[in-house]
DNA sequence: AATTAAATTTAAGTAAGCTTAAATATTTTT
DNA sequence: AAAAATATTTAAGCTTACTTAAATTTAATT
């Protein structure tokens, strides 16, 4: 499959999962920087091709098989990140940008080995799961959004679901890193904001990034 | 640049600098698996964009920044092929492989954390060259194919020149992997068949095999 | 409910990278 | 040196993945 196509059923395996917007071709088209007018053709094209199926003016919706293809995308993905993470320690940001591109040259037996060599991980270093080699998510995702979290209790950070630098540079500056513990000190304004404590430092969060990073409970 | 141009300046860097045949379009073409007329319509272009040299039947020759292309490109698989060989053990067919698809794929950045990482190798496992960041081979190749070697001599195996699987499982099976070392017992009919003693095996290689396994003296 | 705004689709066109078939030039053989 | 064989180039056309502009449909506002 080509490069504009998996990336087309990655995206919208994406929306669906993780955004709360429609998954019709416009917002397809806006996450992959293209023309609507060239998301509908793609829309049509795969669903000749039975990758999705598309009635006009709805949301698109992955077969099965389209479903499939996008985890085989985002396994591969997620496992780059995860080896050029522990390799070569580059920034969150850095290994999303090389995955990004990686993942559509990657053979299926080279994405076998790499999950070996890192010893079949479920998560990357996102916190995201890794869809196993048939293409299943097994790992039920227990966490919530910081700004759900609860006054004074204590949470591990678990997931960092952006794709921006900025934010990335932020978290690595804070100590918001995966498998890092954090205290949630107040919530404002209908948790619209959250103060947090990590390392000592109190930090106040607006809903741009509490929506987007995510925590498990402790039991301390 | 796209995968298309990547892999023309590529091969006719590899054609001009391993193989004895002129560097027109149409052995491009072959090479590549693409129509003459395709690599006629490329090399045009490319003269266009100053990557080579361009005269209706004549050589194809690459410019200064056409060269450096390539030996960018080259670079990137050579340290695709280091990575993977250590990392996880694949066969000599299988790295090679893998790294004529991702060796498009992979930012200049990266290839430099990957040379890094593995100490900045000179050679990759097939006893290839690995160019620098900036291009350049700075090492001096002083091997020499099998068939141009004498009798009685003992040499270490310094290159196998090939994208070939059968070839490589041939080598896999008998030992004949860069670094080690073989005895050259008896050059056959004007060096067309070579016989070597390797791990007390004695083999006799034909001329295909003799011209693209390259050794190099050693003292003892 | 009608009007306006926004989103989606259709239509027409482009560039890259190929193809096959025909025309032309070069190389080899006689 | 001519003829035949081979290689290269030109011409025409195809597919993929995009674009912009116009037409149409849906959604939001009054
Ligand atoms: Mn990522
Ligand atoms: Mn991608
Ligand atoms: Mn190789
Ligand atoms: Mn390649």
């Amino acid at each position: 499959m080509s490069v504009a196509i998996e990336n087309f059923v990655k995206t919208i395996y994406k929306n669906d999962t993780n955004d709360s917007n429609d998954t019709k071709p416009g917002n397809i088209a806006k996450k992959l920087g293209i023309s609507n007018a060239a998301a509908t053709d793609m829309a049509k094209k795969l669903a000749s091709r039975n990758l999705l199926q598309y009635e006009k003016y709805q949301a698109l919706q992955l077969t099965d098989e389209g479903t499939k293809m996008a985890l085989n995308v985002i396994r591969k993905h997620r496992l780059w990140e995860a080896l050029l993470f522990k390799l070569f320690d580059m920034s969150l940001h850095e290994i999303h940008r090389e995955a990004e591109l990686l993942e559509h040259e990657t053979s299926n037996f080279l994405a076998d080995r790499i999950s070996e060599y890192l010893g079949n991980p479920k998560f990357d270093p996102h916190g995201d799961p890794i869809p196993n080699a048939n293409g299943e998510i097994t790992t039920i995702d227990t966490s919530i959004a910081l700004s759900n979290t609860q006054e004074g209790k204590t949470y591990i950070i678990s997931r960092l679901m952006s794709d921006d630098k900025e934010f990335f540079d932020f978290c690595a500056l804070n100590g918001l890193k995966y498998g890092n513990s954090i205290i949630v000190t107040k919530q404002f304004n209908k948790n619209k904001m959250t103060q947090i404590t990590i390392n000592n430092n109190n930090i106040i969060l607006n809903e741009d990034f509490t929506n987007i990073i995510y925590v498990n409970e402790t039991n301390y």
